[in-house]
DNA sequence: TCTGGGGTCCTAGGACCC
DNA sequence: TCTGGGGTCCTAGGACCC
């Protein structure tokens, strides 16, 4: 065995959302498409067979963009921004609701096609993988494009990857050339292609990190690297400015995890007003209840049960708390769930109006097996060691 | 124009145990 | 004038990711 470097590829696919629903609606191709809102977006067929489409002016509620194509992202309509804001920097933009349905489905699809090459996958979520490339036969650029061709051929769809000896670098070398990019890279690019990126592209590193780099006058991962490590020490502590300084230097060790196991299940919802814990009680109540069996059902189908049951509120002013009770066993119970919860709901003062609640299962184990701790031994005298 | 829903991981204090 | 130390669980919050 030589231990020679890692071949990590990172493929992602482009626009997924926005790109799907364009193989639906291809007469929306080249257009602004914003994806988000809720049914009330859902295209109209008129009596010609031509489509009506909602646009994004005449949207009203609290939702967020989830994706948008390329040339909404022209007007500056990014994911995660509030609809009503993206409405106003492009009101004449189509505005299509979410079906995760059919992206499932497309996802499945995209790494079925994958996994006709290698099963050494790591799942990041619906449209993102690593693919450990290591034990591959051939030049890694001919693996990446094949790969490429067999995710097209099965999804009519794009994607683009880059192949580098670890993941941090495959994660940011999938960006610099989409979208359909192929990007390779090895670790002596780091300096003249990784360098002078933004800090904020490198997986790990979010808006908070960001900005108080920036106030250390760092914005380049190069500036990153140059930064003395006493320095990132006092702003970021010992184990937080170490992975910044590996980072920086595009070291990362971590492996390709094929498998893993949930560890919470959860469901949340956000009203469309703001509710008032007595004045909206009975209200409050059936949504609360709904959410403990959804959770409840999602444990069932997926076979676990959770023993730390939690629930998330989010007041109007967007403070959040979280509150969590572990009980003795772990279930699959929605009367169970509830009452668990309800305990936890007891502990949050409930006098400014509510944004948002949720429920959560953690602490989870595969139905049937037995988790339960085998009790201690009664009553040890203490200090007996 | 106020900011979705589903997750993971880390930190930190106190309880509890030996 | 004193309080010793270490491991693990529980809980709460926060950053980050897709």
């Amino acid at each position: 065995m030589t231990a020679g470097p890692r071949r990590i590829a990172h493929l992602d696919m482009d626009a997924f959302y926005a790109s799907v629903e364009l193989l639906r609606y291809p007469d929306l191709r080249g257009q602004p498409v914003v994806i988000g809102g809720g049914r009330q977006a859902t295209p109209e067929t008129l009596a010609d067979g031509s489509r009506r489409y909602a646009r994004l002016r005449d949207y009203a509620g609290r939702g967020v963009v989830t994706t948008s194509t390329y040339e909404a992202r022209a007007l500056g309509v990014f994911s995660a921004m509030g609809m009503m804001k993206a409405a106003q920097l492009a009101p004449d933009a189509v505005l299509l609701p979410t079906d995760f349905e059919s992206y499932r489905h497309y996802s499945r699809l995209f790494k079925a096609a994958v996994r006709t090459f290698t099963d050494a996958i790591e799942d990041r979520g619906i449209d993102e993988i690593y693919i450990d490339l290591t034990d591959m036969p051939g030049e890694a650029r001919d693996i990446a494009a094949r790969i490429k061709e067999a995710v097209h051929a099965a999804t009519g769809l794009t994607c683009s990857m880059c192949v580098a000896p670890n993941k941090l670098l495959a994660k940011i070398g999938s960006e610099l050339d989409k979208p359909d990019g192929l990007t390779i890279l090895t670790h002596d690019d780091v300096p003249r292609r990784v360098w002078p990126l933004a800090v904020r592209k490198v997986n790990g590193i979010g808006p908070k990190a960001t900005e108080r780099l920036a106030a250390l006058g760092i914005a380049t991962v190069g500036e990153l690297a140059a930064a003395d490590l006493g320095l990132l020490q006092d702003h970021f502590g010992r184990s937080y400015s170490a992975w910044l300084a590996e980072a920086a230097q595009g070291f990362d060790e971590r492996p390709v995890v094929v498998e893993s196991t949930p560890k919470s299940i959860s469901r949340e919802t956000t009203f469309e007003r703001d509710m008032h814990a007595r004045h909206d009680r009975a209200a409050l109540s059936s949504i609360f209840t709904g959410l403990c069996s959804r959770v409840a059902d999602d444990l069932k189908r997926k076979g676990y049960v959770g023993q730390t049951i939690g629930i998330k509120i989010r007041f109007a002013d967007f403070h959040t708390v979280t509150r969590d009770l572990t009980l003795p066993n772990g279930t699959d119970d929605p009367v169970e769930i509830r009452r668990a919860a309800t305990e936890c709901l007891k502990r949050v003062k409930l006098e400014q109006r509510l944004r948002l609640i949720g429920v959560r299962a953690g602490t989870l184990t595969p139905k049937g097996e037995h988790s339960e701790m085998p009790l201690p031994v009664q009553q040890q005298f203490p200090f007996e060691t």
